[in-house]
DNA sequence: TTCGGTGCAAAATCTTTGCATCAAG
DNA sequence: CTTGATGCAAAGATTTTGCACCGAA
């Protein structure tokens, strides 16, 4: 029942050489490139079905806009509080915190959301430079 | 060079009665009790000082507006992806997950921030009377 | 031809802010 | 008095949506 669209299918291209998970202005901004026409309504249409679809993931990072990354393998992000940048994090899986939260929860616990917040490498250095 | 506020005491003592982690609307329509006057605007203003000043926390769950807790003690929580409530988990601390991220990331790590999805125990049962 | 997708603009949602006035210290 | 706090309304920031038209199947 979806169709296949050229503005979606540069969208997600777009997403996967990226890797600085952009929000949907910047997506919007660069997609409008090559289709000059496109809104920012579809960006974010087209954003949702995707994230949807599971083909990307939407992160929110609790300040500013949501934003997107296309590399849909699990892993961790680190929020710089600095820059307000977002950097992947190679780290070993920690699904075992699901566990410990089953211990004392009477519900059901399905999954986590789990970023780090610290100083990427830049703004760590620009700090030292001082 | 902080005054005191009426109002600013009233939405702290309510939060720190509510145990549902309330959003500013919630707090407003609360407080709006004690202070039939008072406008949404200084309720916002309120719960920023008081969540700057570590007198109360702000949680951001990602969907739908921010939320708000009266308990600083350190602990998690679930957000029900049925009814969007979100509820307290006392598990154990988990501290160690950042020395994990420490492992592969250049720049430096401070915190995370981690929040469990699921199904709380009222949601659960309504659907297993289906 | 059919029905999902698009562009555009308006609306919705959530939060912040300017400003005149009020009240705490 | 002095200065932070308030109430109100307007503005901001982000995201969603209604609708007429377009394009994929």
């Amino acid at each position: 029942m979806t169709k296949h669209s050229r503005q979606r299918e540069c969208i997600k291209e777009f997403l996967t050489n990226r890797f600085d998970h952009p929000t949907a202005e910047t997506v919007y901004l660069n997609v409008k490139k090559e289709f000059p026409n496109i809104s920012l309504g579809t960006v974010y249409r087209n954003l949702s079905l995707l994230s949807d679809h599971g083909e990307i993931r939407k992160l929110s990072t609790g300040t500013g806009p949501d934003r997107f990354d296309g590399n849909t393998a699990p892993h961790y992000h680190v929020l710089c509080t600095e820059c307000g940048g977002v950097l992947d994090l190679n780290m070993e899986n920690i699904d075992h915190i699901n566990a410990l939260a089953r211990m004392q929860f009477k519900g059901e616990i399905s999954g986590h959301v789990t970023y780090f917040l610290g100083k990427c490498p830049e703004c760590l250095s620009k700090e030292n430079q001082k």
